[in-house]
DNA sequence: ATAAACTTTCAATTTTATTTGAAAGTTCGA
DNA sequence: TCGAACTTTCAAATAAAATTGAAAGTTTAT
């Protein structure tokens, strides 16, 4: 197997992959070119080789940009825009948490926040009891999850690795 | 609002929140139901309370076993089977990081390792030498998330945010 | 101001995921 | 063994998400 045909092959996997883990199959795609891609692309040179229409591409691009897994790159004397990966692990990696952190678990915590800031019955019957423990409960624990993922994001890679695995 | 409000916007805001983050809205709505609810209950129940057919109940509810998230119960004297949620929120948590480890992260380790086994090629121009690097990095540090996870699923709740949250 | 080069939008279409409910399957007591 | 009580399956219907591509919008050079 040479090297383009490991390209071809990761580029190929990583959009199955993705869709399963909800991002969908064109954006998780572009990543994955880009990623296995040392210099900038266009728009037009990633629609060819991952055929994919205008509109598409543009819009997952743009996607891409906002997560900070993307940057566009301008080359002098050319109107066209040109698309540069962060090719860091471990920046990708953080981009990713705090993504993660933004879509999954701020609007959790929101939801609790907002039904304990709504007062909580004093109902003492078994059932009402239960229903606020675990509003508490998942509450308390969203936010320590909450800060977890800002220890993450605020580590430095080698730290985080050294101090949790060997 | 009583805790009866409470129990009825959280299973709602949940079932969407779930669907923002890949989980499908019944399921997410079913674990809800049952999360707030201190007994077990039956799929009779479920379809009623939360308007589902049986077919998506039943399949969601085997899906949330299938999770860990939910056991089945059975009642003497009684051929229903009633299913109650696992209520303690750090072993919930373990459930989710093993099923997003299983789902998320092992097939990605599997794509590298299979990459990396069918021998990159030794070209050296940058692009083949950029696409080797990338594989490389990748997986040392999908390896290295993984080793994480490990480290989470083991540790004790009070142990990991200890260590970690002030 | 104009036109070429390029990017963005969005209604229509296609694809994918979810849901339904009736039929098939299973279990158990009499 | 039968049939009532219950669970599972799955093809068809519905709903949701992704994709297309042509039209509208924007930028820049002249």
């Amino acid at each position: 197997m040479n090297n383009q045909d490991a390209k071809i092959e990761f580029i190929h996997t990583w959009g199955i992959l993705g869709s399963q883990w909800g991002i969908n199959r064109s954006m998780a795609q572009i990543h994955a070119l880009l990623l296995m891609t040392k210099n900038a692309m266009s728009t037009e040179e990633i629609m060819g080789e991952l055929q994919l229409s205008r509109g598409n591409a543009n819009m997952n691009i743009r996607d891409l940009m906002n997560w900070n897994l993307i940057y566009k790159q301008i080359k002098a004397g050319d109107r066209k825009e040109y698309f540069i990966a962060e090719h860091d692990i471990w920046t990708i990696a953080t981009r990713v948490v705090s993504e993660r952190k933004r879509r999954e678990l701020i609007p959790a915590i929101e939801l609790l926040d907002r039904i304990k800031k709504d007062e909580l019955g004093g109902e003492k019957d078994a059932e009402s009891a239960h229903i606020k423990d675990m509003v508490n409960n998942l509450g308390d624990f969203l936010n320590k999850m909450d800060k977890l993922t800002e220890f993450m994001l605020k580590a430095e890679q080698s730290l985080l690795f050294k101090l949790i695995v060997k």
